[in-house]
DNA sequence: GTTGAGCGTT
């Protein structure tokens, strides 16, 4: 499993393909993942970046955070864990339904 | 023809 990085403070004029080249110059990026407004579809200003490694992450993340990107100042951290979408054992997971006629209040 | 805190969707 890649480590996963943290990347904020983005110009909303960056790509994908500008913060995979400079990750990928301290380290093998393993994927490139800039968050967008669900809604709206723009970007947020932040994504993730997977390294191969920590250490390659530890580099990263030490040689990117506080750096200037097309004007802006990059905030480059340690991704938080995310808690996994519940979307597996469908059918199994049925939730508990029924049981004593729907009552609606 | 927009914007700026902040840790994510298929």
């Amino acid at each position: 499993m890649p480590t996963n990085i943290y990347v904020g403070n983005l110009p909303f004029s960056i790509t994908p393909e500008d913060v995979r080249d400079l990750f990928e110059a301290h380290g093998q990026v393993e994927s490139v993942n800039l968050i967008t407004d669900r809604e709206t579809g723009r970007l947020r200003g932040f994504g993730f970046v997977e390294m191969s490694s920590d250490e390659e992450a530890s580099a990263a993340i030490a040689a990117l955070h506080g750096s200037q990107c097309q004007g802006r100042t990059l905030t480059v951290n340690e991704a938080r864990p995310r808690p996994p979408r519940d979307s597996g054992p469908r059918g199994g997971g049925g939730g508990p339904r029924g049981g004593g006629g729907g009552q609606r209040w």
